[in-house]
DNA sequence: CCTAAGTTGAACAGTAGTGTTCGAGTTATT
DNA sequence: AATAACTCGAACACTACTGTTCAACTTAGG
């Protein structure tokens, strides 16, 4: 042995790297609009053939696994630029609009993932991006700014559940991209407001 | 021509009608739990041969296509059951507890159908159930009741969104199915309330 | 009891995907 | 210019589905 082959390939020809970079790229994009979308398909897309796509990515699973972990490195860099600091009604409209339509993309992919890893690998990677929502949301819970009738992971799906909304509205037309973020952000705050806070009619 | 042979089949045997009955019940089943479920799994499910469902129903499309009429008619028929009037905010619990289950049965069947059928086909046939639910949030929004600084159309799919939320957490145990109604209600009630009604801390 | 209606598995053809192999051609790198 | 790395299409084996045909069998219903 001259040298440890580990997982990131060392010697690779330039056009390989392309290559595998175009893949990438035309994966994301195809199971972004099908998740069923075929490995010919996706060779298609990126211009090279079928057989080249197996020389690098010897399954399908492999494929879409390196596809996602990229999507969620992406998502993470993203977040962490968010400032979740300070009044947590302020930092869900920076979050929601720093990061919505990443969310939205990436649900996409998600089912992609899901039937072709097992779940347990699918769900154990999105375990790093729920964990700064369920923070600034737990946090909000107690600072008494989000209700505690709730329970906050509740809430958590709640918004991620109203972002994927928004992400089929817009989708269909029947909503503005510039307004989604808003339509999510006030939606949101209203459905997490403790009921104290309401006044009866 | 004896008799006019319109779509209710008149002679059928009953062991056929039975039958019948059970690829329906079955292939209900099947589908939400797997919208790619075989044709082959769902007879067998059924307890007939896979030549048999072929026989009534000579393709994936017309098998579906009954299903999704069948629970669509059922779906219909208890919603009229359901009193609508009065408090737009005591209506839509109502409308909640009477229904949320079953819309969130019907959400799995709708991606079977979707890829089975011709999508006009499919929101069409949506299009009656829609209209119930539109109706209650327009007239909530006009009595000043539910907020109008978002379209009615967004409220109706927030609502959507949030029963199919709670319908995976109840699915994955996060969240109790006797509480599941509840907190839909609760929160899209929250979530509809206008902006003014707020007390500011 | 008779028969038409219904059921059945086996076998078939057709489609569409995955993943592999091969041999010939191309290109990056030294 | 030499060579190892890479690409490519064609063809292959395999799996899993849809839908069809057939001939034997069972059963409902008059």
């Amino acid at each position: 042995m001259t040298t440890h082959e580990t997982s990131p390939r060392l010697k690779r020809r330039a056009d390989a790297e392309r290559n595998i970079e175009a893949v990438l790229d035309a994966a994301r994009i195809s199971l972004s609009r099908d998740p069923d979308a075929s490995i010919g398909e996706i060779a298609k897309a990126a211009g090279i053939g079928r057989v080249t796509l197996y020389g690098h990515f010897p399954t399908r699973a492999d494929l879409v696994s390196e596809v996602m972990r990229r999507a969620l490195a992406q998502a993470e860099q993203a977040l962490e630029q968010i400032d979740l600091a300070g009044d947590p009604r302020e930092a869900l409209r920076r979050l929601v609009a720093g990061s919505w339509s990443l969310t939205a993309d990436a649900g996409a992919l998600l089912t992609a993932a899901e039937q072709a890893l097992p779940a347990e690998d699918v769900h154990a990677a999105h375990d790093g991006l729920f964990a700064h929502v369920t923070t600034l949301i737990t946090r909000g819970c107690s600072e008494g700014v989000f209700r505690t009738d709730l329970p906050p992971s509740w809430l958590v799906s709640v918004l991620h559940s109203i972002v994927h909304c928004a992400a089929s509205e817009v989708a269909a037309g029947r909503v503005r991209k510039e307004d989604a973020a808003n339509y999510i952000a006030t939606t949101a705050l209203s459905a997490f407001t403790p009921p104290a806070a309401i006044s009866r009619a």
